[in-house]
DNA sequence: CTAGTTGCAAAGAGTTTGCATGGCG
DNA sequence: CGCCATGCAAACTCTTTGCAACTAG
């Protein structure tokens, strides 16, 4: 668990909350924040991973580790929607998400775990395309 | 695109198949098919990815990319469902899946894409623990 | 036959770790 | 001050690739 609130854990929270659409791999955010070494990048990535503040998510195709902000409970209970096209993420209300996959969960007997589950597809702006 | 069904090949399709419902990574298919060697389980498994036979799948926290096997279109249409405990695959019917997502296209705007989208949580009979 | 495929070993990419130094509380 | 965190570089793990030998059709 993290205890000290270093420059470079603030960069990296500040800079990763500022952003909390995307999503970025170590490489990327070091990249960003210069004066902070790739190991602080992973250790923190990791630590921070654990506290619950950055989600780990999936980038179609990608090697590398992707994470993404999760605010203290801004996303409690929302469902997340991943366009594949954009990179954004787009959030489904608790009300939503909970009515959606209540059905699931009646019809299957499956429990889905929000907290874990991101739909993947494209987003209205991206339709076009 | 693979043209040759090869003794590899074909060792790999057999042992996937007749695991359907299980990921493997790499090297543990490296390491079930003993005679196989590890640049051929890279090498076909992108081929048969490629050619739809197989799909990538998130195993939690794993570094190694998992695969798995997807029946000519036995999945056609329908949406997984990934127990987090017990690491089975289940399958909800194409009109279950396509009545749920449905919704989300309706509610949000948003067209989830059932060939990249799996749902993880706890399935029936590991709800118990 | 002959083009696709394999095995090996080396190269690459991403991530982790040991250790001395630095800095938060 | 003490202990956690950092930076660097080396170690590691997973994956890809070059090349000569092999083999399915």
């Amino acid at each position: 668990m993290s205890q000290y609130m270093t420059r470079q854990r603030k960069a990296l929270l500040d800079y990763l909350s500022a952003h909390a659409d995307e999503t970025f791999c170590a490489r990327e955010i070091a990249a960003a924040l210069a004066d902070v070494s790739a190991s602080a990048v992973y250790r923190n990535l990791a630590a921070l991973e654990a506290e619950g503040k950055l989600r780990r998510v999936e980038r179609s195709g990608a090697r590398e580790t992707a994470y993404q902000y999760v605010g203290a409970d801004a996303c409690k209970g929302c469902l997340h929607l991943k366009c594949k096209k954009c990179n954004r993420t787009f959030h489904m209300d608790a009300a939503g998400a909970e009515a959606l996959l209540g059905v699931v969960e009646r019809a299957e007997g499956f429990a889905v775990d929000k907290a874990d589950t991101v739909l993947y597809g494209v987003c209205e702006l991206c339709q076009d395309d």
